[in-house]
RNA sequence: UCCCCGAUAGCUCAAUGGUAGAGCAUUCGGCUGUUAACCGAAGGGUUGUAGGUUCGAGUCCUACUCGGGGAGCCA
């Protein structure tokens, strides 16, 4: 039996011969020969079957095989220039498995409605290939980088018995014989978990029931939420820098080729270096102020418009900080220096993405929580349990949520977040 | 919830109110170096749905359905 190998490891096989198994990703026919851009999932190998080389119900198999026919080639690995990745197998013999005929998916244009309809499909073709393989080493850098700081993930509940941060947006489910709802954030019980553990993150999906259509807007999404006891605005602020960074290196190391088939600007990710930009929300609604493109208002939150200005400015992200209390979550801290303002924090990913962090450090004083939740009218016996966190020892803490899907487009260069997840989950779009 | 845009062959798109078209894909034939090959041939249509205007509607009008982009909100 030839040995198996896989096309990305291609280059260890050289003069030898190997069984490639996969799929036709792409076949042009010159008669008596056939050029087969095979793919097996680990990448796409170009093989050539001369029809004296082969044998003749082979060739002929081959012949009536479309795009997306499954088969297995066995054949010479050999260095050419002329094939694309720079090996090519000489095709000895092989089998046909499945010969198809008509996939929907063919290499021409196709519409985002079109393709999303046959994401099961899609997952094949080159862009999504790349794009969650990036999407994949995004993950693994992530879970390395808390893994080294001794941040220990404990992971949050989905189903949850009311809102984190507000009761609208919430996906209602039936849970016997009371209702339920969809975790918007993990946030709250990782701060709990901190208070356990020190440091930990929680890493799982989330939900929105935003009726929003837009590029950064997903229904369900992937939240990376760290949590640390004993932390302040700075120490969430210089964990998210260190972590970005590490992520990009991470990806830059080990997704060059799925960055070069995105055609991703590398140069835009090597930038991506200590020390981010920090500014004020003052500072940021001063800049605002003068620029003709924005319609901002002091005291608003930014618009995306005003996003868009901010995170232009820079080759890296951008963190903002210390938004009016108003505009922010209940839970934020307030600053002692101005009690306006919270101890709060957005970063904003450069080239027009926007916001893929949001974080702060949390109100530890059991009083101005109490007030918190009543100023915002949230039902206090649901929060009972978070009050005893206020209770019961606490600590100045702190911690942020990552948007994975927002981050990996913003990596890929992506127009769309949708295009960052396996199986997106929009307004209008829940299938397949 | 609001604003803008769109829907014609499997896909991407054309068609001045007057005969429904092309490229790709598919099928058949040809070709020993293709990279989204090329050359020749064939099949493929209730123009999103329902009404209306008109001698005549893919085209104009109304409603609906589905989808796309954006706002607000957020990651």
């Amino acid at each position: 039996m030839t040995t198996i190998a896989s096309v990305q490891h291609l280059s260890r096989f050289v003069d030898q011969d190997v069984r490639l198994r996969g799929w036709i990703y792409h076949k042009s026919s010159k008669g008596k020969l056939h050029f087969v851009q095979l793919r097996d999932g680990t990448g796409i190998a170009q093989c050539v079957l001369f029809q004296k080389d082969v044998p003749e119900a082979l060739f002929e198999a081959v012949g009536r095989a479309g795009q997306e026919s499954s088969l297995e080639l066995v054949g010479r690995v050999k260095a050419d220039a002329r094939a694309p990745g720079g090996y090519e197998i000489s095709v000895n013999d092989g089998v046909v498995h499945q010969a198809v005929d008509g996939y929907p998916i063919s290499p021409k244009e196709h519409g985002p409605d079109f393709l999303l309809s046959q994401r099961h499909l899609w997952l094949r073709s080159k862009r999504p290939w790349a794009t969650l393989r990036v999407r994949d080493a995004v993950i693994t850098a992530l879970r390395q980088f808390f893994d080294s700081r001794d941040f220990l993930l404990v992971d949050s509940p989905v189903f949850t018995p009311s809102a984190c941060e507000g009761t609208s947006n919430l996906f209602e489910v039936e849970y016997f014989e009371r209702k339920a709802y969809l975790t918007q954030s993990g946030q709250l019980y990782a701060e709990a978990a901190a208070m356990a553990f020190g440091n930990v993150y929680c890493f799982g999906p989330t939900f929105r029931a935003e009726k929003s259509k837009t590029r950064r807007h997903l229904t369900e999404f992937w939240m990376l939420e760290p949590e640390m006891a004993y932390a302040t605005l700075d120490d969430v602020l210089d964990l998210a820098e260190d972590m970005l960074c590490h992520v990009v290196q991470e990806v830059l190391r080990r997704r060059r080729p799925e960055l070069e088939i995105l055609e991703r600007d590398t140069a835009k990710l090597e930038a991506i270096q200590k020390p981010f930009p920090r500014m004020t929300y003052d500072q940021a609604a001063e800049i605002l102020k003068n620029h003709p493109d924005s319609t901002f208002r002091y005291g608003d939150d930014f618009g995306a418009p005003d996003e868009t200005i901010l995170s232009n400015m820079h080759d890296r992200p951008v963190m903002i900080t210390r938004y009016p209390k108003d505009v922010k979550a209940f839970y934020m801290k307030r600053d002692p220096e101005d009690p306006t303002k919270a101890l709060c924090v957005d970063v904003l990913a450069p080239e027009g993405v926007g916001e893929i962090i949001g974080g702060s450090q949390r109100e530890d004083d059991l009083d101005a929580l109490l007030t918190r939740i009543k100023e915002h009218e949230l039902p206090q016996e649901f929060f009972e349990w978070f009050l005893d966190l206020r209770r019961y020892g606490t600590v100045p803490h702190g911690g942020f949520g990552l948007g994975l899907e927002r981050t990996v487009a913003w990596i890929c260069g992506l127009e769309h977040v949708r295009e960052a997840s396996p199986w997106p989950r929009l307004m209008y779009r829940i299938e397949p």
